[in-house]
DNA sequence: TGTCAGGAAGACAACGTTGTCTTTCCCAGT
DNA sequence: ACTGGGAAAGACAACGTTGTCTTCCTGACA
């Protein structure tokens, strides 16, 4: 007969509903009903159900009763994200996950690298496990591929950089801005020679800021010396080595803006050895929890990871319920917040 | 006809293979075949069926695959973790992340706050959406109700303590070692009234590093005063509070052990606050990234969250790919990483 | 010309559920 | 005793796939 619990590999294989009704001696449609705590079932029938469910350990299967319900949704989302252990992805899917929960949907979190063909896969792969929305900060130079998946009704909302070759929401900061008024901030310290380390031009979020460090570079006459602007930096370590080069210029920038965490981190290793920490004044994109432990305590412009994250689900979980409004793309605000490092000012001119 | 593509609230819904046979002529099992990439279909008719997917955007459903195809896994792992955007639950979710990329798994994160009824939630939430396996960091004291999951073969590792109730695999660090260890260094540079930061007493890392201290603190005849142990400290904010209460002691203490990272944050903050920061020694346990850059430098207890993580995946996908020997208890090496705050020397006695 | 091998493709059932419809049974009302 | 009504429980099909078995067709070979 079919309702004996079946071996597998020496292990007894989830009981089904099936097998809970053998035992309680019903049939599987009563069983569906007392799990799904529907009415039409007596309390001793449902009683008996119930302890037959617990002696066979079942557990109800989530993914097929979903297939049934047609329509319905996995409760799973897909949050494809720069690097789940970088401090701005990890407050990121965070601020998600807490949203999700309020909503009993879990998280399929992943780590794109900035690699494109990443996106694509994962991307698929999300789209095969159905889930119900998806939060892309995106790593390739267009997301064109991901119009079908809107057409079949998916709900995409792009963080931190703005979607290109699709129009669907996002969620964003001025970078252009921020960066912009970095500089800005350290031209008000009395600085003309202040140096860009950027991250892999191939970013959206690191163009705009090179191109805000541009504007304000070229509004205040500074200096603008393609020596000063280093990019493709990717890690802490690139970083020192950038500031290393920097410092030993002929003419030497007394001042440095960083375009990421990371390249702040290197950066102010560097300085430190170079004895440099009190008189090269930095300014870093991005906050980070422990920045105003720094020595001295570090600049920077801070992009509210907290308001990021939930505006994000914010918009995904309105899309699930059924909003079909234009896309919105919303900006959040970001602050410069002055610590120490931002504030060091530029040594006397003429020698 | 069934095969016409359906319409669900004025938008397609996704097609199934039932309707791209429609289109291209064939039998649902051809395209499964096509899909599938198996062999026994001529090439004329497997471009047929590819087009007719690509026209109707035909994504495969995992989720109706895995049913099917009974004993096969989902591709998906939970993570219960105890604060993903925590430096240490981060770095563990992106080496596990990276080790189940490997094998095409996705990995379904959570965070429970160290509360112990999420974790029964979300363990029965991942339970019901059938994950391969389960990775856990306990909030609960008692998870013997896992015993159930364990039976029907759910390959659970706990992470970062041991479990209670059941016995499964785990990775570790030995936490009340290290507490010791670090104790004696600061009792080598000459303290003898060391204060504890601890998190909450019902952690069992908590209560082990506690017991480390005391450990140190009664072999080496320190200082033994309940007012320098301060436990259940959650937040920076509160263990800024504990160390501000402690330095306004008659005779406060001139060393800290932190028992976590937050708290060693909150410490510092307080420290500078005072001016004590070059006054003051003080370890903490667990490294983050940035800890060699503060105001001194941090010396911590560091565990090795890239190997531990590493680690636990290793054991994780050996269940899964048949591995029944007795549940292992893999203890990872951490180490002293002595930076600067941790050999500030005690203030000259006499007085 | 007849036979048979082998490849291509389809029919059918099943995975573990749930929606819909039907059956069964008990009791009130006459 | 008979009917009607409603609650409880079951039968059956379907969700979107895949495993197994069967059918069909083409061509080689005797």
């Amino acid at each position: 007969m079919s309702p004996a619990p079946t071996e597998v590999g020496g292990q007894r294989a989830r009981a089904t509903m099936r097998e809970v009704a053998a035992l309680a001696g019903v049939s599987l449609k009563t069983v569906s009903r007392v799990v799904n705590a529907e009415t039409g079932v007596s309390p001793q029938v449902r009683e008996r159900v119930l302890r037959a469910a617990d002696q066979l350990d079942y557990r109800h299967n989530l993914a097929a009763s979903n297939l049934r319900r047609t329509g319905s949704r996995t409760g799973v989302i897909g949050a494809l994200l720069q690097d789940v252990s970088n401090s701005f992805s990890a407050g990121l899917l965070r601020a998600i996950e807490d949203a999700a929960n309020l909503r009993g949907t879990a998280v399929l979190a992943a780590s794109l690298d900035e690699q494109s063909d990443r996106e694509r896969q994962r991307v698929t792969d999300l789209v095969g496990r159905r889930v119900d929305g998806l939060v892309l900060v995106p790593a390739s130079d267009n997301q064109e591929y991901l119009l079908s998946e809107r057409r079949a009704g998916l709900p995409i909302v792009f963080v931190d950089r703005l979607p290109t070759g699709i129009d669907v929401d996002s969620v964003t900061v001025d970078n252009r801005a921020g960066a912009r008024e970095a500089v800005e901030h350290l031209a008000a310290g009395g600085h003309r020679r202040i140096a860009l380390l950027g991250d892999l031009d191939t970013i959206q979020t690191a163009q705009l800021r090179r191109a805000g460090y541009l504007d304000a570079v070229r509004a205040l006459g500074l200096d603008e010396d393609p020596l000063l602007v280093v990019t493709n930096l990717r890690t802490p370590e690139e970083a020192s080595a950038a500031v290393a080069a920097l410092l030993a210029l002929p003419d030497p920038p007394t001042a440095l803006l960083a375009g990421r965490n990371v390249l702040s981190v290197g950066a102010i290793r560097q300085l430190r050895i170079s004895g440099l920490s009190d008189h090269v004044a930095i300014v870093g994109f991005d906050d980070f929890p422990m920045a105003d432990l720094f020595d001295p305590p570090l600049t920077v412009i801070r992009q509210n990871v907290q308001v990021i994250g939930t505006e994000v689900a914010r918009i995904l979980f309105a899309r699930l319920d059924g909003d079909t409004s234009p896309p919105q793309h919303v900006v959040v605000e970001h602050a410069l917040v002055q610590r120490g490092s931002g504030e060091i000012a530029a040594p006397e001119r003429g020698r």
